[in-house]
DNA sequence: TTGCGTTTGAAACAGTTGTTTCATACACTT
DNA sequence: AAGTGTATGAAACAACTGTTTCAAACGCAA
């Protein structure tokens, strides 16, 4: 009896890793149903019946796929540049929404677009990998946002701003598919992503000074 | 020969119109593929031939769903109340703001998330039915934040700071299912939506003053 | 009623889906 | 070399997909 999920040998870039690689890609591409294991496999230059006897089945490659992206945007985040805690609030803010753009519109991971797919319409295959997705930035933009309104904002307006700089960015990864095809800039240039960066820190700056109970504290941009 | 699309009686709550009501709701909850025309018709309460013979097949009756959702959406739009063009910046703004999250959210209208599905994922079944989608509130955002930011704002800035806000927007629409599964207030209380409308108005005039050439035509709000 | 176009009904169709079966080839230890 | 667990291969499977077929029922004018 085979028992794949202990292999002795690591497998490197074998039939395993190119079905994850191929079924991650054409996952991200058409979505879950439009992809057919017949497709998989045949880009994965593979048989038929590797997808179930490594993976279970086509359910237990799509979660396989999650988490392996999950992991790879993981490490891919960990690379990008970062703002110290010293550092003034503009800075601190441009940064990560820069590193949040920078992830979302990336071509190197597919987890942005799946998890998109997977927001919009959710597959019941789905129960233990969507928890844990973005816990730490949403951690940092929550403390950027509270030093900006200063401590006396109510909770609420929190995390009413907190989403208005979070939306301005997420807008870019649910209109990925779209923009692409419309072939816009962002998706190709990083000197437009940093432009793009530039103006949503300016835009929501304004919006937190507007907001916030210590109008002073806040630097003016430009 | 039958001639389905020339019908002599207007075959109010007739077949072709339950099929019409069934699919709207069935698609807009699951999507076009995990649709099944046996789903549809047994929710319709007509035959499996129903389908082939009013609407021509499974993708002909979900383009005829698009239309009429797209009509419904006109005349449910219509019906909002509207800010004067004399009307100060912050009230146009917020009574578009309010108008679009108003749309996104209801319940009424099922094109907002047959949209948000279409984007993510477009299907190739629609190819005349996806332009004209909101351009009229696009026309009214793109003027109000041309006011807001001066004559002397270039073409560039004045299309991110739309996308801004309109992106705070268009975050409840992508949201929309998984907030109405977490138990988001927004989709229950009509306060709620007002709220929110509130502060996203607020936190784009902020935004637009930050970013405007001439700051001082902005009313501070609150 | 007769006739005719329209609508419904049940069944079957051809194609695709994910999955299973089972025989074979492989790698590696004894 | 023999044996054993692992991996691959081709074929077939059962279930489901959207669609088609064709006969029966209906509505309504002549």
């Amino acid at each position: 009896m085979a028992v794949p999920s202990a292999q002795v040998h690591s497998d490197l870039d074998g039939a395993r890793e190119r079905l994850l690689e191929s079924a991650a890609g054409l996952f991200a591409l058409h979505g879950y149903e439009r992809t057919t294991v017949r497709d998989i496999v045949r880009s994965a230059g593979t048989n038929l019946n590797a997808i179930n006897y490594y993976f279970g089945g086509k359910r237990g490659l799509y979660q396989a796929v999650m988490l392996r992206e999950l992991e790879r945007a993981r490490s891919f985040t960990e690379g990008l540049p970062r703002a110290a805690a010293h550092d003034p609030l503009e800075v601190r803010l441009e940064s990560l929404v820069l590193r949040i753009l920078t992830f979302f519109v990336s071509q190197h991971s597919r987890l942005p677009r799946l998890v998109s797919l997977e927001v919009v319409n959710p597959s019941d295959a789905l129960d233990d990998v969507s928890p844990s997705m973005n816990e730490a930035e949403s951690r940092e933009l929550r403390d950027i946002v509270s030093d900006a309104l200063g401590p006396a904002a109510p909770a609420e307006t929190l995390d009413e701003c907190a989403r208005s700089v979070y939306a301005q960015c997420a807008y870019f990864m649910f209109m990925g598919e779209s923009l692409q095809r419309a072939g816009s800039p962002v998706f190709s240039s990083s000197a437009a992503v940093r432009r793009l960066a530039s103006h949503i820190t300016a835009f929501s700056l304004g919006g937190l000074r507007a907001l916030s109970t210590s109008p002073n504290t806040i630097g003016v941009v430009r």
